[in-house]
DNA sequence: ACGCGATGGTTATACGTATAATCAGTTGAT
DNA sequence: ATCAACTGATTATACGTATAACCATCGCGT
């Protein structure tokens, strides 16, 4: 059944072996150390060898002779999954691996703290970038004290003690609102997800209109909604008290739009309403969906260049990158 | 600015001197060796020791000295991203790392074949998962000989060479074809889209709705869209030579509806439409839309009891895991 | 003839861990 | 009183790599 018998991976020995020469002379021609004295007749005999074994040099060995893996950790559980996302990290992979960096995503889904500090010191990498919510002050000191150059926290909010790529929810809350009020509404409700995923991003979001409505004396409901027909349809009172709506993104605006109307209510004649993502899909309904669109602000090169800055200074201050921008896409719902 | 000097990162060896026990001692308590003796009074003192120093272990160093690392690594490039794909990798990371493996996702998007490979083998996994595509037969022989004892296939079609996890969009292609067969189309249309990302899933479902037009002798229309109104709107004439439309997925639907109905055509009276993922939102338009829904059939644990039988074996022989079902939902567009 | 700087390598070592092999005490059986 | 068996540790080593330090050979100017 086994194709292959359990024989020993090849090393940097077996090559040296192989192509006639020492173990040091190996490592010298494959890495191409400048400085390294070797000639060109020599270096073709080694990497024919490497080749012809299928040397694949062995990363655990490397970080523990060098001190130092080139790896970065990003834990996922925090970035919302989508196209933006999913984008800027295969950009982010790209730009890394330019630079001699590793970008490996470690779930650790289920821990956090210092539990989860742990799991990542043991890989020994050179940055961790992770949800600001599992990033305390004890968690970043295990990190910090397992050699981690760089620890930067992702999340809504910036970390108090390191620096931060803030998803700025807060602020499409505050844009949506001021908008809601402008357009003379009196009465706003917000819409928190009831999906495990999606409710703390809902609640940042939320923040933002609450800190509008309670600067403008705007009365606010907020509305946890399961993505369900059920769930908004049930609430039918309550859109009859509002005037204006926060979906928190454009697939439960759509889901509002059609319980709305169902319900004999006109969008956006007796309630606005205002979404975000900018789905193609949104701008097709009728009315056409008010939305709030996120595009990328900065380049992954710059994004890893302040990585590398960080690398170098290891701060342990708070510091923030906004990595996108948000624009609002006027149309027919609000 | 440095919050701690660049200190070296503490060593099981400073984890003995503190305890005032040998470095071998605290291997064996830290790693619960079974068999080891050790009292447990020293068994406190070592712990307390590790405690105090945040010692965290070295994985490079352990790999090196035990030869395996419990790394299980899979790329995300051929993972649809949805809650679909997210959920079970998260339960799949849960499951395997109460098993004692370390779920890492490592991207290497730009790379395939023997290069991606070559990266995979530095960190000497015990697994890898990838997209088939970027299996070839020399790719899973560097794993091989680099000492990967499981290699497995992700992808719309089972790989020749190892096992496959089969992403079956070839029979949601099959299901939506002969539904709408049946309900007495005569000219079908398939959409492809025209993303990136999507277009090789859409490929297979193609294929799909080709091999059953093919059979059933009815003639069908590929259809090539990118997701913007003007792309299908682009193409009115043909809406009105067919009489079914399989979607690709939901929003393509959606968005087909959306096009036809400014057309003047009624769905499902002058065109049928099926579409795939069964998002709520599909069930709110008028006419209802008629979708696929998948499930996942196998339970993670399940999944990652077949991993380790793989691991175990290490065949070399493909073998196939279906990890979703497809069930109809027939509502009313079609 | 001699030293001397290149040139083209080699030898030796350390990184942190797991584990086989060994050893010093202590206890218990005869 | 003696030896075997057990307890609770220690010593020594190997894993694969990178790199500092060393060494042999050669060409060349004086």
């Amino acid at each position: 059944m086994n194709a292959t018998p359990p024989t020993r991976p090849p090393t940097s020995l077996d090559v040296a072996r192989l192509a006639g020469v020492s173990q040091a002379t190996v490592s010298y021609v494959l890495n191409d150390r400048p400085g390294a004295r070797v000639s060109d007749e020599t270096r073709a005999r080694v990497r024919e060898a490497a080749d012809r074994l299928g040397y694949v040099p062995h990363a655990g060995a490397r970080t523990l002779r060098t001190g130092r893996s080139g790896l970065v950790l990003i834990s996922m559980e925090d970035i919302p999954y989508g196209p933006l996302a999913v984008g800027t990290l295969e950009e982010l992979d790209r730009e890394l691996s330019r630079r001699g960096y590793t970008l490996v995503q470690y779930g650790a889904r289920r821990l956090k703290g210092v539990p989860a500090a742990r799991a990542w010191a043991e890989l020994r990498p050179v940055a961790v970038l992770a949800g600001a919510g599992k990033l305390n002050r004890q968690a970043v000191e295990v990190l910090r004290s397992a050699g981690v150059k760089a620890v930067v926290a992702l999340g809504s909010r910036p970390s108090p003690v390191v620096p931060s790529v803030v998803l700025d929810h807060e602020g499409i809350g505050v844009m949506a609102a001021e908008h809601l009020i402008d357009r003379g509404c009196r009465s706003l409700a917000a819409v928190v997800p009831a999906e495990d995923g999606l409710r703390e991003m809902g609640e940042h979001r939320l923040a933002g209109v609450q800190r509008v409505a309670r600067a403008r004396e705007i009365p606010l409901t907020r509305v946890d909604l399961p993505f369900h027909e059920d769930g908004a349809a049930a609430l039918a009172e309550l859109w009859r008290r509002v005037d204006g709506v926060f979906a928190y993104n454009d697939d439960y605006a759509m889901l509002l739009m059609a319980v709305l109307g169902d319900a004999g209510l006109a969008v956006p004649g007796d309630v606005r309403i205002v979404g975000c993502d900018d789905l193609p899909l949104a701008a097709l309904l009728r009315p056409r969906l008010t939305t709030i669109r996120l595009d990328v602000s900065a380049t992954p090169s710059a994004l890893v260049q302040r990585l590398e800055e960080i690398i170098a200074e290891s701060p342990a201050v708070p510091s923030r990158i906004d990595p996108w921008t948000a624009t609002l896409i006027v149309r027919e719902s609000s």
